[in-house]
Formats: structure tokens, C-alpha cells, sequence
DNA sequence: TTGAAAGCGCTAACAT
DNA sequence: ATGTTAGCGCTTTCAA
């Protein structure tokens, strides 16, 4: 079963159509140079062979694999609850097959597996790298920066030396933040508070930035970590009534996050947006078209913010040494009105 | 920049270590046969060098690549909004890695990528394939035939012929759905309605199966077709209340039905589980603990089942031609009692 | 425009 | 136990 009938090589096609080795490479791959009725004649005896060339052999001498690997660092479990990752995976895989590269998915679950990742990305499998969900002490920067293959982030990365020549793609986590909180000051609120991400991730932070930009030193009993899911949403929530009880705005660090934020308001009777108004971040449409009331909150493109690092890694890849490395991307967000503020 | 400085050979570390490249390279491939103090001079010349395997020259001799495709056909927005797929793809990840393979992903988003999927099966990348959601009229299974590559299916194939000898994990569809279907009954329902998944996939048609098993020729309008998601739970639920406003009980297809089918009832003032008690299927848990109430559902172990897919794959694969193709495993549900029936 | 030939870096017989 | 050697299937000079 798994002895596969051995697959035909070129020199089977080379035999087949009559002409060199060389001449069939060429019609493979592209056929330039060669004449119109050679190639006929090769590209018939390939289809009758049906040969399909190896991959292997050709990495071994191009040193190409068209294959890019995609990191995702997050060992718990938001990779299972979020639809972010899913959206900006289909980004990358559009990207990626539209110029018919591979995808290989690099799945850490802790450390252990770091060292794994990192040497399989040294090992020469793959052209490049796409790499997410960073924390601040994460160990895996520094062992791709030792594989020495290019990579683009997802995400602003948190370590502070040397990222200045790291390529990223991010969006403008504070300027949507700001956006939010002023919405809501707009509203006529004035106890509005802040539900974070794990700050350790530079989107979180950044996001409790653009928060302070617009509250400026305001009651820190107002701003309360949790870690971007329901479950911490609603903790934060159920702690911030306890603590202040006349929050009339809740900025929640994304969407997720918002949506266990209203579940606890609603149980403890709040109504939204008449009793506080709640924005969240992202716009995940699964999240957010479905909450009651459905959720205003800051958009970002993140199938975009997919294609858009699988476009700056393959412009790396193809550009060669020549080429100026591209520059990060920040993308704006806007706000997405609905009815939750 | 992607101008790696050539990596160091096997040749180099010879060179270094003093000694013959094939001995390098049973050092490096586990060392057996080779002298301790040899062993020792060969570590150290690989370390000094940071020397890594070119895995293109390797796969060209030794015919493995150490990698396995998943290939997701699932073009609708099911896989951005289902923790089904996520969770296994963790399973299939574990079981992968624990075994030094690699995941190459493949999400084919319609009929065009079929054919570069095709195309990279048969390309002699990948050792083997586990492949999903797979509907009735796919053309993917006869794709993957013709790749003649071991591959082991995510769900009971549903073509017809030959599918004898698919090998696929599943779980009991048509047993879970009559244990559900029997709760509502145990609880005294006696209209008990079912909303469908997609009928042309198996796991869907076989829990129409099993809700007949139990119900035997009810009213057919109680059974509402649907497709997987919230959306979709929401609008038959809204279709079956309008048909049949007595009924006293749904089984939904699966958790994400069961989701809609909740919000539409709340909507309408009916009480759950008092006037309609709801069953669901599936237990993916950031669905099924957090809906209100929480979500009475058949469980099925959906990573176990991506972990179980891995490992038969990986058996065929090593076991070559001599060990025998390994059968198919349909796992058992349970009923996992929560407060919403 | 086509062909001949030299490797790419590795493993696996086969010798020693 | 270690070394020698012959490829794996392909691309790519170089010559014709």
C-alpha cells in the first residue's frame, strides 16, 4: 500500500518524448527556449507518464522549497476559541497557494517545542516564516533570528533590541483604542473602564495605551487585566461592578473578551447600552453579529493582515538579496457601530 | 537577507571530526554501530558547526519526507467558526510531532484548488494525507485515489463504491443521536423536533438516522434541514415553531445548531428546558458551557479523534507493505447532561 | 535550440 | 566498526 509504484523520473520522459533530460526540464518548467513542437511532444509523453516532478530532487539543487511555515506560539487555548486565527490562516493559505506555495503549520504548545520549531526552520524545510502570538519573554524570536530564514510577524513583537529590523504586520492597536474610548466619551460616559488582553502581548498593551491617551490618568480601579477570553472577560466584568459599581462604558480588550462582559452584565441586571456601554476590538463576525445586543467595536482587517504577511514574506523570498527588505505594515482599524454603544 | 551563508555538509563535519561522511551520518541518524569516542568527536564537530541535515538531499534517497497533509474541504465559513476543526487539528498536530512529522496544510476553498491539491498529493511531498468534510458529491476522493498516497479519512467517507477500503476515525453519529433522541424522550417530550446538518455529509445524515431509529415515522415536519452553524440553527428553529408550535423538544444536529436554536426560543418566550428541552452534539466546550442554559450534548472526543487519525496514518506508513492496512475506528459518544435537557 | 555532463547533500550497499 | 562508492532525480552550466 505504501509502496507506491515507483513515480516516473524525467529520464522516462526525456526516453519517451525522444529529446535530453535538459530539454524536458526546461518544458517543465516553463518551456521557455524550447521549440513549439518539442514541446508538444514532451508535454504529451508527461501526461501519458503522468509524471509529476520530485519535489526533492529539485529542492536539492534550487534550494527552494516553496513551502513557508506558519508559527503559531499560543499554548493555550484561544487558538480553539478565537476566530482570529482561523481568519488570518485563510489569508496566508490564499496568498500562499496564489503562488503555489505550501503551507506548513507549526503548532508549539510550550516550551518543549520550541526547540523543535526552531530546528525544523533551521533544517532548511521551508523558504520562510510567518510567526504570531508573541509574548514578551517568548524564547522563539531569538532561535528564528538563529535560523536565519526569513520571517514576518503577525503582530508587533514585544522584545525590545533589535526588533527594529523585524518585519511585522500589525494594526494601529492604540489609534483603534483611542477611537473606541472617545466613542464612548462621546455617549456621555465618563466612568469608562478597561478590560486588557494579557499584556504581555504588544496588541494588549498597546490597546491600554490608546486607552490612557484618551483617559488620561483616570481611575485605575477602572482597568482590569484579563486575558482575551470569555471566561477572563467575565471575571473582569463581575470584579469591575464589584469595584465601581457606576461604570457606565466598558472598552473590553477584543471581542471575545466583550462577549463574556455582557453575559455578566446582563446578569446582574445592567442594561446595554442604557446602564453601560460596551465596544470590543476585532470584529469577528461570528462574535459579534450574534451578541445581544450585537457588539459595536473596532474593526480590523485580519484575513488582510494575513495576505498581507504572506505578500511581504514571498516579495522577501523572490526579491533575493537584491531586493530592499519590506518595511512593517500597521493597518488602520475603524469602528464598527452596531448596538452595544 | 535570504541569502542564508551556505550550511555546513555532512562532508564539513567529516572533514572536521576526521572521519568518512557515512559515519557522520550514522552518528547523526541515531549513532548505532559507530564507537563511543567516535560518537563523540562527531557530536562535537556537528555542534561547532551547526550542522543541520539537508532534508531535501535525505528525502531524495530515503523516500520519506516526514510530513503528512491535512487537507480541510470545507469552503464555507464552518472552519472559522467551528472549534471542531481546531481542536482536531490539535489532536492531529500532538500526535504528529510526538513522532518527528510535519503538518503541511491544505484548505481548499472550492472546486479550483482541488486539482493543486491533487497535484501536491501526488507530488511525492508528503508522506500521506488526513483528510475532512468530505460531502457526498466530492471529487477530492478520487483525486487522492489517484495519488495513490496512504491516506486515512476525518469522518465515514460518503461515496459509495469502494469506499470498503477508506480508512477513516469517526464517532458513533447514528448511536450518539439515538441516545439524545431517547434523554428527550426519557424527559417526557413527545414532540421532539430534529434540525439536520448538511445531509450530504455522513456525520450529519447519520444522525438523521439515528433521531428515525428512535422516532421512528414521525411528523416529517419536525425534522428541519440546517447546515452546521448558529445562523442556520436560528432559522430552522424559527421555521419549526412556526410548523409545529407545540413542539416540546429539538435535537440539534450539533452544538452551533443548538446555539441558534437557544437564542431563537429565548426570543420568542419560550423557557428552556421547561417548555422545550434542547440537545445538542458535538461538546465543544467554549459553546456548550457558555450558552444560557448550558448545553445538554452528545459527546464525542473530537481531538482523541485527530490524535487517533495521526496515529493510524503514521502506522501505515511505517508499516509499510507487510503490515496489515489498519481498520477503521468508530469511537463511542456519551450524553453529557447539563441543565438545557 | 538542444544535448552532455557535473553536481546538489545525503544514504545504503558493499568492502575492508 | 569504519570507509568507499554509487546513485536518488533534478537543474544548470557549458559545448555543440
Amino acid at each position: 500500500m505504501s509502496e507506491a509504484v515507483s513515480r516516473p523520473t524525467l529520464e522516462a520522459v526525456a526516453a519517451r518524448a525522444g529529446v535530453s533530460r535538459a530539454t524536458v526540464s526546461r518544458v517543465v518548467n516553463g518551456g521557455d527556449g524550447v521549440r513549439e513542437p518539442l514541446v508538444e511532444r514532451v508535454r504529451q509523453a508527461v501526461a501519458e507518464l503522468g509524471y509529476v516532478p520530485n519535489q526533492a530532487a529539485r529542492s536539492l539543487v534550487t534550494r527552494r522549497h516553496d513551502a513557508v511555515a506558519v508559527v503559531i506560539a499560543e499554548p493555550e487555548t484561544r487558538i480553539f476559541t478565537d476566530p482570529f486565527f482561523a481568519l488570518q490562516l485563510r489569508g496566508i493559505s490564499k496568498e500562499l497557494t496564489a503562488h503555489d506555495n505550501q503551507l506548513v503549520l507549526l503548532l508549539t504548545e510550550g516550551r518543549d517545542d520550541h526547540a523543535r520549531v526552531a530546528r525544523y526552520l533551521a533544517g532548511g524545510h521551508v523558504d520562510g516564516a510567518l510567526v504570531f502570538s508573541l509574548h514578551l519573554d517568548d524564547p522563539l524570536p531569538g532561535l528564528i533570528e538563529g535560523a536565519k530564514i526569513p520571517t514576518v510577524f503577525g503582530g508587533r513583537p514585544g522584545w525590545s533590541d533589535g526588533s527594529k529590523d523585524a518585519v511585522y504586520v500589525d494594526c494601529d492597536n492604540r489609534g483603534g483604542a483611542r477611537d473606541a474610548v472617545r466613542h464612548l466619551a462621546g455617549l456621555g460616559r465618563t466612568r469608562i473602564a478597561h478590560i486588557t488582553g494579557p499584556l504581555d502581548q504588544t496588541s494588549a498593551a498597546d490597546r491600554l495605551d490608546g486607552y490612557r491617551d484618551v483617559m488620561g490618568e483616570a481611575d485605575p480601579r477602572l482597568i482590569v487585566a484579563s486575558d482575551f477570553t470569555p471566561t477572563g472577560g467575565e471575571r473582569a466584568m463581575a470584579e469591575l461592578l464589584d469595584r465601581c459599581p457606576d461604570v457606565d462604558g466598558v472598552f473590553a480588550a477584543n471581542d471575545l473578551t466583550a462577549l463574556g462582559a455582557l453575559r455578566v452584565l446582563r446578569e446582574r441586571g445592567r442594561r446595554v447600552p442604557e446602564d453601560v456601554a460596551v465596544i470590543g476590538f476585532d470584529d469577528v463576525l461570528p462574535v459579534t453579529e450574534q451578541t445581544a445586543p450585537s457588539l459595536t467595536t473596532v474593526r480590523q482587517d485580519i484575513e488582510e493582515m494575513g495576505r498581507l504577511m504572506a505578500r511581504l514574506l514571498l516579495r522577501t523570498l523572490t526579491g533575493g538579496v537584491s531586493a530592499p527588505a519590506p518595511s512593517s505594515v500597521v493597518l488602520p482599524t475603524t469602528l464598527v457601530r452596531r448596538a452595544s454603544a
